[in-house]
DNA sequence: ACCGGTAGCTGGTCTAGACCAGCAGTGTCG
DNA sequence: CGACACTGCTGGTCTAGACCAGCTACCGGT
């Protein structure tokens, strides 16, 4: 199902009438992107400022907001192009793999790093376990048809999970391997909320830095309530929206 | 229970060190505020592009990266001030002022407009209505300790609560109200994501019209699965986060 | 036919400065 | 004493231009 949702409820008619030339430019340049399809190229920054007879800063500050509400996308040296829509994933118990894949998308995983670290006294404290004791921290880029979507950290006590550095594809679902070990996720807490990426997430993404993301932080706990892991998910908030289902 | 989720893995260390100079501004503010506590001002952008070396533009690009972060609180013609932490509100099929209340935070609301429309192709479809139904839209600032938080638009169907134009007071629980009328909210589908505040929300709200904001979706549905309302909340990014509990 | 250089696009960063608007403290005038 | 205007701070918007870096298409030489 695409749901629309429609926009605001009054949005760009401010009561007051004293509205910033860069916000007309982002509407003028949102009627563009409305007539043209998913993949056409915007006019260059450049032309914009010359056509609607302003500075191309000003220009540059409409196109950041479109960026920032994924309506276009933008790459060095490329033309900016209008942007599809968002992703939808669903807010559940489930891994992103399984997620991903019941919207009728391919899932994917990079690799960035498997170390063993210490845990530092937040990170204790919300495994369960004593600080300094040894964790493993495997993060990934996850990606949706090829396409970079998020970035994942995950955090698990290296004494539950002894062969994980062996035995463990990273390609592969992490549920399925710790399914596998006989451990059953049975709740979790999640924490969401907005950040921005940081230059090292922003190039591990390919987005540009000042991209708002979805941050959710996450601990998974068995059946006894002990904790199985720690999650720290950044989701390009351009592209990612999330869904859940409360009650009943 | 104040959560402290740690920073990012590798958060300002970039990998090919090639940092831009407004990004190393936004580390050095950022050492400043932390040595200073809530509430306390921070040098004006031309002091601290003078003591930086750059220019007042580089300045005011790390300070709009920190506002969205809600770590400084700016006001036109004030100081701009160290922010507080994010409130946390639980995700779930109360209202918003019963979560606040949980918080321990003194909860409000002041009316925007409670009008009459006719429904929309979409708004039909989510409340199971005729496009063309009229359906009541009530319009509220939410407040946290009298601080705004978010921005809430309401829809019912004029036909379920007749008599809510008149009965209902604006400064109460819409949800006991409408729990007043016999109705059960049984279940509710909240899609989230992230978008930016219009010039008119954020008025509104008191905010910068970039801001990134946390925009809430839902339906909500009685025992017979049948839409009672549709809420379109957005809540402020840099002062709010959510909590949600999955499975078990 | 192929390869490599380069010209000319694109967006990304940064500057120096202008002017406006909100706010507070001060001091003067009624 | 109180109201008001002034002054000097603050952040908000906008400009015109510079230089850099990624990318593509074309053109010439081999």
């Amino acid at each position: 199902m695409t749901t629309v949702w429609g926009g605001p409820v009054r949005a760009g008619v401010p009561d007051d009438g004293a509205v910033p030339k860069y916000y007309l430019a982002k509407i003028r340049i949102l009627e563009l992107v409305d007539t043209l399809g998913e993949g056409s190229a915007v006019p260059s920054e450049r032309e914009l400022a010359a056509r609607f007879g302003v500075a191309r800063e000003t220009v540059r500050q409409a196109l950041q907001e479109l960026l920032v509400e994924g309506r276009v996308r933008r790459r060095h040296g490329r033309a900016t192009v209008v942007a599809g829509p968002k992703i939808v994933q669903p807010l559940s118990i489930e891994s992103y793999t399984e997620g991903v894949r019941r919207q009728g998308r391919t899932p994917g995983r990079t690799l960035v790093a498997l170390t063993e670290e210490d845990a530092d006294d937040a990170l204790a404290a919300h495994l369960a376990i004593r600080p300094g004791e040894c964790v493993l921290h495997l993060e990934r880029i996850l990606l949706s048809d090829d396409e970079p979507m998020g970035l994942e950290s995950t955090y698990l006590p290296s004494a539950r999970f002894p062969r994980l550095r062996t035995d463990f594809d990273p390609a592969m679902s992490l549920y399925a391997y710790v399914r596998g070990t006989g451990v059953t996720f049975a709740a979790a807490t999640e924490h969401i909320e907005t950040v921005l990426a940081s230059p090292r997430e922003a190039a591990l993404l390919g987005t540009n830095p000042a991209l708002p993301m979805l941050l959710l932080n996450r601990v998974s706990r068995d059946p006894d309530g002990h904790p199985i892991e720690r999650v720290r998910s950044l989701f390009r908030g351009d592209r990612f929206s999330l869904v859940a289902e409360l009650g009943g």
